[in-house]
DNA sequence: AATTAAAGACTACACCTGTAATCTATAATT
DNA sequence: AATTATAGATTACAGGTGTAGTCTTTAATT
């Protein structure tokens, strides 16, 4: 898997709101949220390319970026990662920390039930 | 929220599985899994007291260490702080996405039934 | 054609991390 | 009491990360 820092994350992410985009559209859509320098960003694109996770083509003297992979691919992935290195491989007792500690609202339960009852309707 | 790396979180963890405990315990614990050196572990268990993660007492001239904090604690704050980065703080994606590729077994989906129930009935 | 501005490439640098080796103090052993 | 072994403290060092600054090239402008 390719590892990605959380900056390089933020960044691919921004690209991952829509894409082909250039560098200056990146920064663009990353202003509101981060304070980075348009340097950094560029340096960050450049190690995500670097790491394989991006690539682009030439158009005039700018770059076209796109990633190498989808988010819910690449989500997935850091999901399964992070269930094993924590709880051993299983989800639920992620999903039962959260309900201790009242994380979680009935919006969440309900979203829970249909992803079951997709799971199950799946089965037969 | 402390930050620990993977590294140091291994060895809180094995300290975690009985505590107090020396460091020769926490080096023997972690010897089946991985293939640190003592001194690797020593460091380790330096960076973490440095960081706030663990505590010590002299006994003779050993340590004996004890967490500052439980795991359920630790892995909770980890967790709303991986779903609020890759789901916006959702958490049913995060179960949707193992859903769809397949990642989940119907003892996953038992667990999680159970954990809805136990939510439900603490609502009333 | 000459100048300028902007894109990307390259360099920088401190702190974190993984992974120990060496130093120092002291408990244990002879 | 002297020696040794061991616990912890300190030092090491390369690669990753956050966060840019400077250099080089080339498209755009005068």
């Amino acid at each position: 898997m390719i590892e990605l820092s959380k900056a390089e994350f933020d960044v691919l992410d921004a690209l991952w709101i829509n894409y082909p985009a250039t560098a200056s559209q990146i920064i663009e859509r990353l202003s509101d949220d981060k304070q980075w320098h348009e340097k950094t960003i560029k340096t960050l694109l450049g190690r995500l390319v670097k790491k394989g996770a991006l690539t682009f083509e030439k158009e005039g003297r700018q770059y076209i970026y796109t990633p190498c992979m989808e988010r819910a691919d690449y989500t997935l992935k850091e999901s399964q990662n992070f269930i094993e290195r924590f709880f051993s491989g299983r989800i639920a007792p992620l999903v039962s920390g959260f309900a201790k500690s009242e994380q979680l609202s009935q919006q969440d339960i309900n979203e829970l039930k249909k992803v079951i009852d997709d799971w199950e309707k799946n089965q037969k």
